[in-house]
Order: structure tokens, then C-alpha cells, then sequence
DNA sequence: TATATTATGTCAATATAACTTACCAATAAA
DNA sequence: TTTATTGGTAAGTTATATTGACATAATATA
């Protein structure tokens, strides 16, 4: 490896804490919504998966959220007892079930989405175009391995 | 809050998604090396922030951390048992308690980097020391709020 | 000096999110 | 028809963290 000046082991050591801290006050912000209904970080998830990919599988969210399927299982239990979900069975492959949020499921998504979009907007706010796309770019260089 | 094209909702909620896939992959990187230990991604934060701040005190630790002391207790008891860490009482303050890794402690630390600083590295090799300091300075400013 | 605060440690109980192993049924694909 | 995939579930376990209470020692402050 070419040692680069800005890449030195104590420059990484940086990133990676940064990563963790970013991470978790990201994922923090809509804590006491998800208390008032008694969710946590894993129902945050799964709701957020679910807003995102309208009609995901169950094996599509264990694929992105890489948990097995009793605890994924436990979330989604969850979720339907408290009526935020809707489950569809596949018109081609009747083994799938399609997962989508009900009108209640997508004002808390949006609940937890007003939360987040504070922190990540205001530190992107004095960024242009170029700048995000790029700290997009090095995210999914990370995410790809 | 003017609407910034690059700043859609999309776009923010990609983000987020990205940010969690990130920090989940880079965490996940070592756990092998941690298993041998029988340590958890909980040794390796503890274990990465005394390397990094030597000399941390306990409640530098729990600062940074963000858990309770209850909860850092259990595992510096473990780092203690299996003989990674050191402590030495403050010299000025002698309530404080500084921590340091041992020479075993420092080498499970950079086992646990070599790991975690492949996947930054590759992401980032490609990338010019500006779009470095961008990112970094991205990642400062989610972590400030 | 007397009192308050800080730093650390510990006990006990609980919560959350995940895990392993195992098994089952329905459906689809080879 | 055999095999693979999708989804569900039961039972027990582990990892990480919580709350609340209490204790000791040392420092800071009134």
C-alpha cells in the first residue's frame, strides 16, 4: 500500500469513531417518538425499509438488515399488533408477503423521518450538490467493501 | 427551509440508510478476531477509544460512549480479567482512574484496526486528500448537530 | 471546617435486540 | 419428483444496555 498523507492509520482511526458517533446520534434523534408507542431502534429500521421499498419481502428486509428472521419476526409482530402494517401475498409467488405501512405506519414514519432529516439537513445545508454526492459516493465505497 | 434540489427527502433518507449500512459493516469487520477473545463490538469501542485517548478516564469513557457506567463496568472487568488493560490513579486528582492498554491489549487493538482499516482505506484510496477533508467535515457536523 | 459534588464501584432487577437450533408447511423451480 | 425458497414458530441463550439504589473516597466550595 502507497502510504498516502491523508490517509494515515490516525486520519482512519478518526473516521471510523466518527462513523459510530454519527451513527448513533442519527439513529437517537426519534427516540421519544418510538417510546410513545413503545417501538425501539429495530422497529425504527424496519419501518424506515419499509417507507423506502413499499411492498418489501420479508426475506428483502432480512437481506438489508442482515438479523435472522425470529428476531425480525419479533418486530413485525409488533408492528401489526399496534396496526401500522399491512401484509399483501404475492400475485406471482404466493410464498412472498408483501409488507407495506398503513395510514397510521406512514405518519409515524414521517414522524421519525422529521427527526432525523434535522440533524442530516442542517449538517449538509452549507454543502452544495457536489459535496453531497461525494460524501455519497465514499459511503457506498464503504458499504461495497 | 428552502428546498435544495440535492437535499430531497430521498436523498436524506438514502442517507440515513447509507450512514447505519456503514457503520454496520465497519463494526462487523473485526468480529472474528473479537470472538477469539471473547469480546463483543462493545470491548472493541472501549478497546479503540483507550488506544486512542491514553490514559482515558472512566468517565472520559463514559462520555464518549454515551451508556451508563453500569454497562462500561462489564466490560472493562473483562478487559481487566483478561489482561489487556492497565490502570493508574491520577496524579492530581486521584479519583480519577486512566486507563491504558498493556502490550497484549495494544496488540489485539491493531489486529482490530487492520481489519477496519481495509474497508476505509479501499473506500477512500481512490478519493483526493479534498474529498477526504469533505467527508470528514460532513461526519463532524451530522455528530454536532 | 462542614458540606456538597465528583469519580468510581457495586448489587439487583429488567429491557432490548439479537442469537442458535430445530422443526414445519406451502409453494416454486430444477 | 426432488430440491430450494419463503415464511412461521418454539425454546433457550447471549450481548448490550437500562433503572434505581447505595457506598466509598477524594476534591471543591461555602
Amino acid at each position: 500500500m502507497k502510504e498516502l498523507l491523508y490517509l494515515k492509520d490516525e486520519q482512519i482511526k478518526d473516521l471510523i469513531e466518527q462513523l459510530f458517533y454519527a451513527y448513533r446520534e442519527t439513529f437517537a434523534d426519534p427516540k421519544k417518538i418510538l417510546k410513545k408507542h413503545s417501538f425501539g431502534i429495530a422497529h425504527q429500521k424496519v419501518i424506515h425499509l419499509i417507507e423506502r421499498y413499499e411492498g418489501i419481502t420479508v426475506s428483502g428486509l432480512l437481506r438489508k438488515l442482515k438479523i435472522t428472521k425470529q428476531s425480525l419476526n419479533r418486530v413485525l409482530k409488533d408492528l401489526n399488533k399496534n396496526k401500522k402494517i399491512i401484509t399483501k401475498k404475492g400475485e406471482v409467488d404466493s410464498r412472498h408477503k408483501h409488507i407495506l405501512l398503513n395510514e397510521s405506519g406512514k405518519k409515524l414514519s414521517n414522524e421519525i423521518f422529521i427527526e432525523q432529516k434535522k440533524r442530516i439537513y442542517h449538517a449538509l445545508k452549507n454543502s452544495n450538490s457536489e459535496a453531497v454526492i461525494k460524501f455519497k459516493e465514499v459511503l457506498e465505497k464503504i458499504i461495497n467493501g
